[in-house]
DNA sequence: TGAACTTGGGTGACGTGTCAACTATTCCCG
DNA sequence: CGGGAATAGTTGACACGTCACCCAAGTTCA
Protein backbone atom coordinates (compact mmCIF):
# COMPACT_ATOMS: atom_id res chain seq x y z
CA UNK A 1 0.00 0.00 0.00
CA UNK A 2 2.52 2.83 -1.23
CA UNK A 3 0.57 5.61 -2.52
CA UNK A 4 -0.47 4.93 -5.63
CA UNK A 5 -0.13 7.54 -8.50
CA UNK A 6 -2.66 9.40 -9.70
CA UNK A 7 -2.41 8.53 -13.28
CA UNK A 8 -0.63 6.15 -15.17
CA UNK A 9 3.18 7.51 -16.14
CA UNK A 10 3.61 9.22 -18.89
CA UNK A 11 4.63 6.37 -21.83
CA UNK A 12 1.61 4.40 -20.60
CA UNK A 13 -0.68 7.22 -20.67
CA UNK A 14 -0.05 7.90 -24.27
CA UNK A 15 -0.05 4.61 -25.18
CA UNK A 16 -3.60 4.26 -23.61
CA UNK A 17 -4.29 7.29 -25.27
CA UNK A 18 -3.78 6.11 -28.76
CA UNK A 19 -5.20 2.64 -28.30
CA UNK A 20 -8.64 4.29 -27.31
CA UNK A 21 -8.41 6.08 -30.14
CA UNK A 22 -7.24 3.44 -32.69
CA UNK A 23 -9.98 1.52 -30.93
CA UNK A 24 -12.56 3.86 -31.95
CA UNK A 25 -11.40 4.43 -35.81
CA UNK A 26 -9.81 1.31 -37.31
CA UNK A 27 -13.71 -0.18 -36.81
CA UNK A 28 -15.57 2.60 -38.35
CA UNK A 29 -13.03 2.41 -40.93
CA UNK A 30 -13.33 -1.35 -41.70
CA UNK A 31 -17.66 -0.71 -41.16
CA UNK A 32 -17.48 2.16 -43.62
CA UNK A 33 -15.29 -0.24 -45.95
CA UNK A 34 -17.85 -2.80 -45.97
CA UNK A 35 -21.16 -1.05 -46.00
CA UNK A 36 -20.15 1.19 -49.27
CA UNK A 37 -18.76 -2.05 -50.83
CA UNK A 38 -21.55 -4.63 -49.94
CA UNK A 39 -23.97 -3.37 -47.64
CA UNK A 40 -22.67 -5.10 -44.60
CA UNK A 41 -21.97 -4.17 -41.38
CA UNK A 42 -18.64 -6.10 -39.57
CA UNK A 43 -20.97 -8.23 -37.58
CA UNK A 44 -22.42 -9.50 -40.25
CA UNK A 45 -19.25 -9.88 -42.21
CA UNK A 46 -18.39 -12.32 -38.94
CA UNK A 47 -21.51 -13.85 -39.11
CA UNK A 48 -21.20 -14.60 -42.88
CA UNK A 49 -17.82 -15.75 -42.52
CA UNK A 50 -19.21 -18.70 -39.66
CA UNK A 51 -21.56 -19.93 -42.32
CA UNK A 52 -19.23 -19.67 -45.34
CA UNK A 53 -16.63 -22.13 -43.25
CA UNK A 54 -19.56 -24.53 -42.50
CA UNK A 55 -20.99 -27.35 -44.43
CA UNK A 56 -23.70 -27.02 -46.08
CA UNK A 57 -23.61 -22.94 -44.74
CA UNK A 58 -25.78 -23.74 -41.94
CA UNK A 59 -24.62 -23.43 -38.38
CA UNK A 60 -26.60 -23.92 -34.92
CA UNK A 61 -27.66 -21.05 -32.97
CA UNK A 62 -25.55 -21.67 -29.77
CA UNK A 63 -22.45 -22.92 -32.16
CA UNK A 64 -22.56 -19.16 -33.60
CA UNK A 65 -22.31 -17.72 -30.56
CA UNK A 66 -19.56 -20.00 -29.71
CA UNK A 67 -17.20 -19.54 -32.27
CA UNK A 68 -18.41 -15.58 -32.23
CA UNK A 69 -17.74 -15.02 -28.64
CA UNK A 70 -20.75 -13.58 -29.35
CA UNK A 71 -23.98 -13.89 -26.37
CA UNK A 72 -26.82 -16.01 -27.63
CA UNK A 73 -29.57 -13.22 -27.16
CA UNK A 74 -26.83 -10.96 -29.46
CA UNK A 75 -26.53 -13.70 -31.83
CA UNK A 76 -30.71 -14.16 -31.84
CA UNK A 77 -31.21 -10.42 -32.64
CA UNK A 78 -28.60 -10.17 -35.16
CA UNK A 79 -30.05 -12.94 -37.09
CA UNK A 80 -33.66 -11.34 -36.49
CA UNK A 81 -31.87 -8.23 -38.80
CA UNK A 82 -30.04 -9.80 -41.26
CA UNK A 83 -32.85 -12.16 -41.76
CA UNK A 84 -34.68 -9.08 -42.69
CA UNK A 85 -32.37 -8.27 -45.21
CA UNK A 86 -32.46 -11.74 -46.68
CA UNK A 87 -29.11 -12.39 -45.89
CA UNK A 88 -29.74 -15.62 -43.64
CA UNK A 89 -32.47 -17.88 -42.86
CA UNK A 90 -33.65 -19.74 -39.78
CA UNK A 91 -34.45 -23.36 -40.08
CA UNK A 92 -36.19 -25.67 -37.52
CA UNK A 93 -34.23 -28.10 -36.71
CA UNK A 94 -35.38 -31.77 -36.25
CA UNK A 95 -32.74 -33.71 -34.24
CA UNK A 96 -33.29 -31.52 -31.23
CA UNK A 97 -37.18 -29.68 -30.93
CA UNK A 98 -35.16 -26.98 -29.37
CA UNK A 99 -32.83 -25.89 -31.45
CA UNK A 100 -32.96 -23.82 -34.85
CA UNK A 101 -30.52 -23.81 -37.67
CA UNK A 102 -28.84 -19.94 -39.45
CA UNK A 103 -29.02 -20.68 -42.83
CA UNK A 104 -26.62 -18.88 -45.37
CA UNK A 105 -29.17 -18.09 -48.28
CA UNK A 106 -27.81 -17.55 -51.92
CA UNK A 107 -27.85 -13.62 -51.58
CA UNK A 108 -25.89 -14.32 -48.76
CA UNK A 109 -23.28 -16.38 -49.84
CA UNK A 110 -22.65 -14.08 -52.96
CA UNK A 111 -22.13 -10.98 -51.16
CA UNK A 112 -19.39 -12.10 -48.49
CA UNK A 113 -18.22 -13.63 -52.10
CA UNK A 114 -17.44 -10.24 -53.32
CA UNK A 115 -17.36 -8.18 -50.47
CA UNK A 116 -14.47 -10.37 -48.73
CA UNK A 117 -11.41 -9.46 -51.06
CA UNK A 118 -11.75 -6.12 -50.69
CA UNK A 119 -12.25 -6.10 -46.65
CA UNK A 120 -9.09 -8.42 -46.12
CA UNK A 121 -7.41 -5.48 -48.49
CA UNK A 122 -8.27 -2.87 -46.45
CA UNK A 123 -6.75 -4.44 -43.53
CA UNK A 124 -3.96 -5.35 -44.83
CA UNK A 125 -3.61 -1.76 -46.17
CA UNK A 126 -4.61 0.04 -42.80
CA UNK A 127 -2.87 -1.91 -40.80
CA UNK A 128 -0.32 -4.87 -41.80
CA UNK A 129 1.27 -2.83 -44.55
CA UNK A 130 2.52 -0.22 -41.69
CA UNK A 131 3.99 -2.86 -39.02
CA UNK A 132 7.33 -4.38 -39.56
CA UNK A 133 7.19 -8.28 -38.73
CA UNK A 134 9.06 -7.00 -35.41
CA UNK A 135 6.27 -5.26 -34.23
CA UNK A 136 3.50 -7.28 -35.38
CA UNK A 137 5.65 -9.96 -33.21
CA UNK A 138 5.81 -8.00 -29.99
CA UNK A 139 2.55 -6.93 -30.54
CA UNK A 140 0.94 -10.12 -30.52
CA UNK A 141 2.76 -11.48 -27.62
CA UNK A 142 1.84 -8.37 -25.63
CA UNK A 143 -1.91 -8.94 -26.68
CA UNK A 144 -1.69 -12.43 -25.82
CA UNK A 145 -0.36 -11.29 -21.92
CA UNK A 146 -3.39 -8.88 -21.47
CA UNK A 147 -5.89 -11.07 -23.14
CA UNK A 148 -4.64 -14.08 -20.34
CA UNK A 149 -5.11 -11.59 -17.59
CA UNK A 150 -8.84 -10.49 -18.93
CA UNK A 151 -9.66 -14.16 -18.94
CA UNK A 152 -8.56 -15.09 -15.65
CA UNK A 153 -9.82 -11.87 -14.69
CA UNK A 154 -13.66 -12.45 -15.90
CA UNK A 155 -14.43 -16.05 -15.95
CA UNK A 156 -13.14 -16.86 -12.24
CA UNK A 157 -14.98 -18.22 -9.62
CA UNK A 158 -17.01 -21.12 -10.99
CA UNK A 159 -17.68 -21.49 -7.45
CA UNK B 1 -1.57 -7.08 -60.11
CA UNK B 2 -0.26 -10.04 -58.71
CA UNK B 3 -2.89 -12.49 -57.87
CA UNK B 4 -3.63 -11.35 -53.82
CA UNK B 5 -3.25 -14.46 -51.52
CA UNK B 6 -6.86 -15.34 -50.31
CA UNK B 7 -6.25 -14.24 -46.73
CA UNK B 8 -3.40 -11.95 -44.17
CA UNK B 9 -0.19 -14.54 -43.57
CA UNK B 10 -0.14 -16.68 -40.13
CA UNK B 11 1.37 -14.16 -38.17
CA UNK B 12 -0.62 -11.69 -39.18
CA UNK B 13 -3.73 -13.02 -38.94
CA UNK B 14 -3.00 -14.27 -35.55
CA UNK B 15 -2.65 -10.82 -34.19
CA UNK B 16 -5.72 -9.66 -35.95
CA UNK B 17 -7.84 -12.15 -34.37
CA UNK B 18 -6.46 -11.13 -30.61
CA UNK B 19 -6.71 -8.01 -31.44
CA UNK B 20 -10.46 -8.10 -32.02
CA UNK B 21 -10.93 -10.21 -29.01
CA UNK B 22 -9.18 -7.75 -27.33
CA UNK B 23 -11.44 -4.80 -28.30
CA UNK B 24 -14.08 -6.79 -27.29
CA UNK B 25 -13.05 -7.66 -24.01
CA UNK B 26 -11.01 -5.05 -22.50
CA UNK B 27 -13.77 -2.81 -22.68
CA UNK B 28 -16.34 -4.65 -21.23
CA UNK B 29 -14.26 -5.85 -18.26
CA UNK B 30 -13.77 -1.69 -18.02
CA UNK B 31 -17.61 -1.08 -18.38
CA UNK B 32 -17.97 -4.04 -15.74
CA UNK B 33 -16.00 -2.30 -12.77
CA UNK B 34 -16.90 1.52 -13.44
CA UNK B 35 -20.35 0.08 -13.34
CA UNK B 36 -20.28 -1.91 -10.52
CA UNK B 37 -18.02 0.41 -8.30
CA UNK B 38 -19.92 3.87 -9.63
CA UNK B 39 -22.57 3.03 -11.90
CA UNK B 40 -20.71 4.73 -15.14
CA UNK B 41 -20.33 3.75 -18.54
CA UNK B 42 -17.45 4.35 -19.91
CA UNK B 43 -18.43 7.10 -22.08
CA UNK B 44 -19.98 8.87 -18.90
CA UNK B 45 -16.02 8.47 -17.94
CA UNK B 46 -15.07 9.81 -20.31
CA UNK B 47 -17.62 12.85 -20.22
CA UNK B 48 -16.97 13.64 -16.49
CA UNK B 49 -13.13 13.74 -17.21
CA UNK B 50 -13.29 16.43 -19.40
CA UNK B 51 -15.75 18.72 -17.50
CA UNK B 52 -13.57 18.07 -14.38
CA UNK B 53 -10.28 19.08 -16.57
CA UNK B 54 -12.17 22.55 -17.75
CA UNK B 55 -12.82 25.73 -15.30
CA UNK B 56 -15.88 25.80 -13.46
CA UNK B 57 -16.82 22.63 -14.47
CA UNK B 58 -18.19 23.64 -17.84
CA UNK B 59 -17.69 22.84 -21.27
CA UNK B 60 -19.42 24.13 -24.60
CA UNK B 61 -21.11 20.67 -26.30
CA UNK B 62 -18.46 21.56 -29.41
CA UNK B 63 -15.53 21.38 -27.32
CA UNK B 64 -17.01 18.38 -25.47
CA UNK B 65 -17.18 16.73 -28.95
CA UNK B 66 -13.47 18.30 -30.45
CA UNK B 67 -12.01 17.08 -26.66
CA UNK B 68 -13.44 13.46 -26.91
CA UNK B 69 -13.45 12.78 -30.79
CA UNK B 70 -17.08 12.90 -30.73
CA UNK B 71 -20.23 13.85 -33.26
CA UNK B 72 -21.88 16.69 -31.27
CA UNK B 73 -25.51 14.57 -31.77
CA UNK B 74 -23.58 11.66 -30.18
CA UNK B 75 -22.59 14.62 -27.43
CA UNK B 76 -25.86 15.64 -27.44
CA UNK B 77 -27.84 12.22 -27.08
CA UNK B 78 -25.26 11.21 -24.05
CA UNK B 79 -25.66 14.77 -22.84
CA UNK B 80 -28.93 14.02 -22.37
CA UNK B 81 -28.86 10.12 -20.97
CA UNK B 82 -26.52 12.05 -18.06
CA UNK B 83 -28.98 14.18 -16.92
CA UNK B 84 -31.68 12.56 -16.37
CA UNK B 85 -29.26 11.11 -13.88
CA UNK B 86 -27.92 14.26 -12.74
CA UNK B 87 -24.27 13.99 -13.62
CA UNK B 88 -24.65 17.12 -15.66
CA UNK B 89 -26.67 20.03 -16.69
CA UNK B 90 -27.49 21.64 -19.40
CA UNK B 91 -27.24 25.58 -19.17
CA UNK B 92 -27.78 28.11 -21.55
CA UNK B 93 -24.93 30.30 -22.97
CA UNK B 94 -25.70 34.20 -22.69
CA UNK B 95 -22.40 34.96 -25.37
CA UNK B 96 -23.96 32.68 -28.25
CA UNK B 97 -27.57 32.15 -28.48
CA UNK B 98 -27.07 29.07 -30.25
CA UNK B 99 -24.70 27.59 -27.81
CA UNK B 100 -25.36 25.48 -24.49
CA UNK B 101 -23.30 24.66 -21.64
CA UNK B 102 -22.56 21.32 -19.96
CA UNK B 103 -22.16 21.83 -16.41
CA UNK B 104 -20.73 19.37 -13.56
CA UNK B 105 -22.98 18.52 -10.93
CA UNK B 106 -22.17 17.90 -7.46
CA UNK B 107 -23.19 14.61 -8.03
CA UNK B 108 -21.42 14.02 -11.02
CA UNK B 109 -18.10 15.26 -9.51
CA UNK B 110 -18.52 13.00 -6.38
CA UNK B 111 -19.29 10.34 -8.72
CA UNK B 112 -15.68 10.98 -10.89
CA UNK B 113 -13.80 11.47 -7.72
CA UNK B 114 -14.93 8.20 -6.27
CA UNK B 115 -14.26 6.48 -9.56
CA UNK B 116 -11.08 7.41 -11.21
CA UNK B 117 -9.03 5.81 -9.15
CA UNK B 118 -10.09 2.53 -9.10
CA UNK B 119 -10.57 2.62 -13.08
CA UNK B 120 -7.38 3.67 -13.02
CA UNK B 121 -6.17 0.83 -11.22
CA UNK B 122 -7.79 -1.77 -13.27
CA UNK B 123 -6.59 -0.21 -15.98
CA UNK B 124 -2.84 -0.30 -14.93
CA UNK B 125 -3.24 -4.16 -13.36
CA UNK B 126 -5.38 -5.43 -16.60
CA UNK B 127 -2.65 -3.75 -18.77
CA UNK B 128 0.26 -2.37 -18.05
CA UNK B 129 1.47 -4.24 -15.21
CA UNK B 130 1.31 -7.22 -17.83
CA UNK B 131 3.78 -5.14 -20.46
CA UNK B 132 7.28 -4.30 -20.06
CA UNK B 133 8.71 -1.32 -20.97
CA UNK B 134 10.06 -1.85 -24.14
CA UNK B 135 6.63 -3.72 -25.46
CA UNK B 136 4.82 -0.46 -24.17
CA UNK B 137 7.19 1.87 -26.27
CA UNK B 138 6.96 -0.55 -29.42
CA UNK B 139 3.02 -0.81 -29.21
CA UNK B 140 2.57 2.82 -28.60
CA UNK B 141 5.02 3.15 -31.84
CA UNK B 142 3.13 0.64 -33.91
CA UNK B 143 -0.21 2.31 -33.36
CA UNK B 144 1.13 5.02 -34.07
CA UNK B 145 1.98 4.19 -37.52
CA UNK B 146 -1.94 2.84 -37.96
CA UNK B 147 -3.59 5.91 -36.75
CA UNK B 148 -1.18 8.20 -39.14
CA UNK B 149 -2.79 5.96 -41.61
CA UNK B 150 -6.24 5.97 -40.32
CA UNK B 151 -6.09 9.49 -40.23
CA UNK B 152 -4.98 10.01 -43.68
CA UNK B 153 -7.40 7.95 -45.23
CA UNK B 154 -10.74 9.21 -43.57
CA UNK B 155 -9.93 12.84 -43.22
CA UNK B 156 -8.62 13.34 -46.63
CA UNK B 157 -10.21 14.88 -49.81
CA UNK B 158 -10.90 18.36 -48.34
CA UNK B 159 -11.55 19.51 -52.28
C1' DT C 1 -44.09 -41.81 -14.94
C1' DG C 2 -43.58 -37.28 -13.55
C1' DA C 3 -41.38 -33.38 -11.15
C1' DA C 4 -37.16 -30.71 -11.11
C1' DC C 5 -33.47 -29.14 -13.65
C1' DT C 6 -30.84 -27.88 -17.73
C1' DT C 7 -30.37 -26.30 -22.26
C1' DG C 8 -31.65 -23.84 -26.73
C1' DG C 9 -33.49 -20.02 -28.15
C1' DG C 10 -36.36 -15.72 -28.34
C1' DT C 11 -38.17 -11.08 -26.56
C1' DG C 12 -38.52 -6.46 -24.56
C1' DA C 13 -36.47 -2.66 -22.43
C1' DC C 14 -32.93 0.24 -22.50
C1' DG C 15 -28.15 2.37 -23.27
C1' DT C 16 -25.18 3.39 -27.03
C1' DG C 17 -23.87 5.31 -31.90
C1' DT C 18 -24.60 7.06 -36.62
C1' DC C 19 -26.88 9.48 -40.13
C1' DA C 20 -29.97 12.71 -42.00
C1' DA C 21 -32.86 16.32 -41.31
C1' DC C 22 -34.32 20.23 -38.72
C1' DT C 23 -34.35 24.90 -36.00
C1' DA C 24 -32.29 28.88 -34.40
C1' DT C 25 -28.42 32.04 -34.29
C1' DT C 26 -24.73 34.40 -35.94
C1' DC C 27 -21.81 35.92 -39.72
C1' DC C 28 -20.73 37.92 -44.08
C1' DC C 29 -21.30 40.92 -47.56
C1' DG C 30 -23.64 43.42 -51.13
C1' DC D 1 -30.30 46.88 -43.71
C1' DG D 2 -31.44 42.19 -45.77
C1' DG D 3 -30.64 37.73 -47.37
C1' DG D 4 -27.82 33.80 -47.93
C1' DA D 5 -24.24 30.78 -45.78
C1' DA D 6 -22.02 28.91 -41.91
C1' DT D 7 -22.38 27.33 -37.09
C1' DA D 8 -24.52 25.34 -32.63
C1' DG D 9 -27.31 22.22 -31.14
C1' DT D 10 -31.32 18.90 -31.10
C1' DT D 11 -34.18 15.21 -32.78
C1' DG D 12 -35.90 10.81 -34.87
C1' DA D 13 -35.08 6.61 -36.99
C1' DC D 14 -32.57 2.86 -36.89
C1' DA D 15 -28.51 -0.58 -36.02
C1' DC D 16 -26.06 -2.66 -32.38
C1' DG D 17 -25.36 -4.94 -27.44
C1' DT D 18 -26.56 -6.31 -22.83
C1' DC D 19 -29.48 -7.74 -19.29
C1' DA D 20 -33.30 -9.90 -17.31
C1' DC D 21 -36.74 -12.76 -18.22
C1' DC D 22 -39.56 -15.92 -20.78
C1' DC D 23 -40.96 -20.53 -22.96
C1' DA D 24 -40.45 -24.97 -24.76
C1' DA D 25 -38.02 -29.19 -25.39
C1' DG D 26 -34.77 -32.47 -23.54
C1' DT D 27 -32.64 -34.85 -19.31
C1' DT D 28 -32.36 -36.95 -14.84
C1' DC D 29 -33.76 -39.53 -11.31
C1' DA D 30 -36.70 -41.01 -7.48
Amino acid sequence: MTDEPPWLPDDAQRLWRHWLRLNALLPAALHRELQADAELSLPDFDVLVQLTDSPDGRVRVSDLARGLHWERSRVSHHVTRMERRSLVRREECRDDGRGAWVVLTEVGRSTIEQAAPAHVATVRRLVFDALTPHEVEVMAGAIDKVLSRLEGDTVAQPA
